[in-house]
DNA sequence: TCAAATCGTGTAATCGGTTACATGGCACAG
DNA sequence: CTGTGCCATGTAACCGATTACACGATTTGA
């Protein structure tokens, strides 16, 4: 038997379907007597309302859309549930869609979101904003999060990848490194980009020559990129990592080699993932609140569909908020008392605070 | 402006609505001329198809939903990814609905998903058979992962937790443990309690008091819960947590304490989430191939929503499929060369292979 | 040459809600 | 007693697509 329709429930109630609609969405003048009917009748044929129809009278879909490049790993996990979060209080529901590979595909996406959203958060590292115009339909709201490609136009939220990956590289300095390594994220990838372009300025601003190897974001890939570095010719006494996850595979490819870290090499990663505080050494890293930028991405793209519905076109959020991530220092660069390395005298005198190893239990 | 819709096009391209969803949804019969401008028309006019609309007259969404008690951790991200991956080969959307900490909320969430999703995976280890059959709207396909109840009604996936819990003490006997405790999961969550189930029961066997302390699944409480064995009188050589994530918040307060593992405590978890082998000493754990078994849920909740389609009754889907976790043998019970803690004799012999450390780079 | 089959296209009903407007009953004021 | 207004309720248009069926034109066969 198919499910009961809001006609069912209004001809057993012996009303029309406008009271029944009126009695289920509390507002409208119905006399108490009616709408208890009509609550009677709902439950008796086990009515639950249609939200596709309700969708499509009232075009909103109370759903929002988020568009991922992928969905593997702590980064995107801890990303959704701030969102989920946040949706959540707003009454909102999330379709996500990851594995968008190439800017083709995510445009697909965006473009297959019509009808189905409300809104949409975009996180694309490929996409450059001239492909995603030609993505969006109308004037759907948008937060954007693809990294590095400020786009004034809409509103977005990038991580400051180039000011961090400097800051890293700093802070290996400080700590005396002067070998520095850089495990690159992939080619094409903007925030890997703007990671490696920091580090090549703060390389070059130190005088000091520059070592890449790139990798593609997963633990693999470090732990392959580190055994690369090791088989080479040149000596490294730090590593920059383009992000946590290879951070965490180069930490294991030097466990596995015998290389002490960070007596003999410094690991610096990027993102803070809460797997970051949990191995052995704690990963220092450039911290990026992720559940927390995840949730604010959604509150601002319910501010901007709230403001929308509500007429006002006057003041449209444009703003580019910029994420600045903070560095946490963790035994992954912090000598202990036995150090063998030698330090330039600053062994933590850094501007960020210093944090225990495992703040996130 | 408004976006275009199907009309606008159609009186663009000076045809009728019914040409036009025609030669958009390529199958009918249509004049390659009259399909060309319309296409044209389409293009000019940025239209793109309203999904919402769509589903209401074909009354298919291409959407499925997912209930879940909780979007935190490694063990629901693994999940969510392999049923993206699932989805994405078929075709379909997927809406998270995540934190659903009552049975209550998760009978909400599903109604509300009526119209809106073509069939649901719920994950839901408090709520019961009862509440679940009066939640469920109609003959909406679903596929219950509600760990413990089998419902011999509905298509189902359970973890064969019992059976874990009692491999998990049987290899801890094995390596000569002889006071093992037990990390529980929380009270009222069907998994944690047939793992507890599978611990008594496996203690009772061999002779052994049972000793437990009870947990909520996430590292922190491992952390406290590891502090709190140690503070008591009792004296313990091996820990089974109901989970990895308390495991390795043991690992670390183990750490914290001077207390060695394996030598001085062997830890064991469950589930096998990606960081479990990246922790040091490498965890001992249950794998559940998460994503894989996700992929399967959403593929048989697939297969069911095409057998309903076709309008196929007779052989109705309710197997309850269940998945038997293997052992993978880590650092955190495999003594070295160098240990203190006396065997019985059988240091590694068990069922399971033996898994290297790092086997999923 | 005329009937039937074929084929491309248009008309309108439908999906399940919401809601502007119409309607009819009743109370109250003049 | 009648006109005005209010209020609960009903009627029907609408959201934007799909699709059964109707229709007219062309082709085919007798």
């Amino acid at each position: 038997m198919k499910p009961a329709t809001i006609r069912d429930v209004a001809r057993h109630a012996q009303v029309s379907v406008a009271s029944v609609s009126r009695a289920l969405n509390g507002s409208d003048t119905v006399t108490e007597q009616t709408r208890k009917r009509i609550l009677m009748s709902a439950e008796a044929l086990q009515y639950v309302p249609h939200s596709g129809a309700r969708s499509l009278s009232t075009s909103k879909t109370n759903t929002l859309g988020i568009i991922l490049p992928d969905l593997y790993g702590e980064f995107f996990s801890e990303l959704i549930r701030g969102m989920d979060l946040a949706a959540r209080e707003h009454g909102y529901h999330l379709i996500v869609s990851g594995s968008h590979d190439d800017a083709d595909g995510a445009a697909t996406a965006i473009r297959s979101m019509r009808g189905r959203v409300d809104g949409l958060v975009v996180l694309s590292p490929q996409i450059d904003s001239a492909n995603l115009a030609t993505a969006m339909t109308g004037r759907l709201p948008v937060v954007l999060m693809n990294g590095g490609a400020a786009d004034a136009t809409r509103p977005s939220i990038v991580v400051d990848n180039h000011g961090g990956a400097r800051a890293a590289v700093q802070h290996l300095l400080d700590g005396g490194c002067r070998d520095i390594a850089h495990i690159a994220g992939p080619a094409g990838n903007l925030e890997a980009e703007a990671r490696l372009a920091g580090y090549l300025e703060a390389m070059a601003e130190a005088g000091l020559e520059p070592h890449v190897v790139e990798g593609d974001f997963n633990q693999g890939s470090g732990h392959e990129s580190a055994q690369a570095l090791m088989k080479a010719d040149r000596r490294f006494d730090g590593v920059f990592c383009g992000n946590d996850m290879m951070a965490i595979g180069a930490l294991l490819a030097f466990q596995e080699a015998g290389v002490r870290c960070p007596e003999d090499v410094a690991v610096v990663g990027f993102d803070d993932v809460p797997i970051a505080a949990l191995v052995r050494p704690g990963l220092t890293t450039l911290r990026i609140r992720i559940a927390e930028t995840g949730r604010r991405a959604l509150q601002r793209l319910v501010s901007q569909i709230q403001a929308a519905h509500a007429g006002r076109v006057s003041d449209p959020d444009t703003t580019c908020e910029v994420v600045r991530p903070e560095l946490v220092i963790r035994s992954s660069t912090r000598a202990t008392a036995s150090t063998t390395r030698a330090t330039d005298g600053r062994p933590s005198g850094v501007t960020a605070s210093a944090q225990g190893e495992n703040q996130d239990g």
